[in-house]
DNA sequence: AATCCTTATATATAACAATGTTATATAGTG
DNA sequence: CACTATATAACATTGTTATATATAAGGATT
């Protein structure tokens, strides 16, 4: 499902899965959430995020249930499973491998447009 | 082709831009350049790559001439286009805005499982 | 008061586009 | 036979767009 030396995929799957690791959230919510943590980088479309939730529910990487409101719409909090967990590890350590080669092209971008 | 807002997507592109913009190149080698730069990290298969330059030329990222060898197989030498130089400049620049979230995303991992 | 309008909250999905993978094929050189 | 070198069809994954539904709160209109 996920290469083992691929850390470019699923960016929003990491994304979402940083999220919710720490609590347990709803679509609507970690969307607002990812777009403060990216100051405003990464601001994800309603069908993105729901499609998304889905098919990672369906991949067995997280877990809903509902949350029933009188005050507000009901919502559907995600948690990670055992095995979202596992995914988020593995993504971070792809990360961190690839930190020297990130750092590297953005060495190569200063050297070639004159870094500032 | 390319949203604004995807620093994420298309990296294997990046990559092949990052090659090919310093030196001119074919599939063979560039691979194997990718191989070197990543320390291994990225191997990218034939079937990959070739792919992917072709979607590259038929979407003007890349141009490329056939270079007739006696004593070897052609090769088809690469280099990028005007567009293409834009593209990777612009994926650069992306690269750097997410830089402060790829750190904080590293921070968050130490804090989680411990940091060494 | 009752109706209408707008904004914000909240979820959903079909159809599509882009990206990357797998499997397989061909051919020249040492 | 291993290495160099290219090619492509079929597939899987990931992300996007466009559109739909529903609740709640506030203000403006009738």
């Amino acid at each position: 499902m996920c290469s083992e030396k691929d850390p470019q995929r699923g960016w929003l799957q990491f994304l979402i899965l940083r999220v919710v690791c720490e609590t347990p959230s709803y679509g609507y919510e970690i969307i607002k959430k990812i777009e403060e943590m990216s100051h405003g980088r990464h601001t994800i479309k309603t069908g993105t995020m729901y499609t998304t939730l889905r098919r990672m529910e369906n991949n067995g990487l997280l877990s809903s249930i509902w949350e029933k409101n009188q005050d507000a719409p009901d919502k559907r909090i995600y948690e990670p499973t055992t095995k979202g967990e596992e995914f988020l590890k593995k993504w971070f350590e792809n990360l961190i491998e690839s930190k020297s080669i990130i750092d590297s092209m953005i060495e190569f971008y200063n050297n070639k447009y004159g870094g500032r």
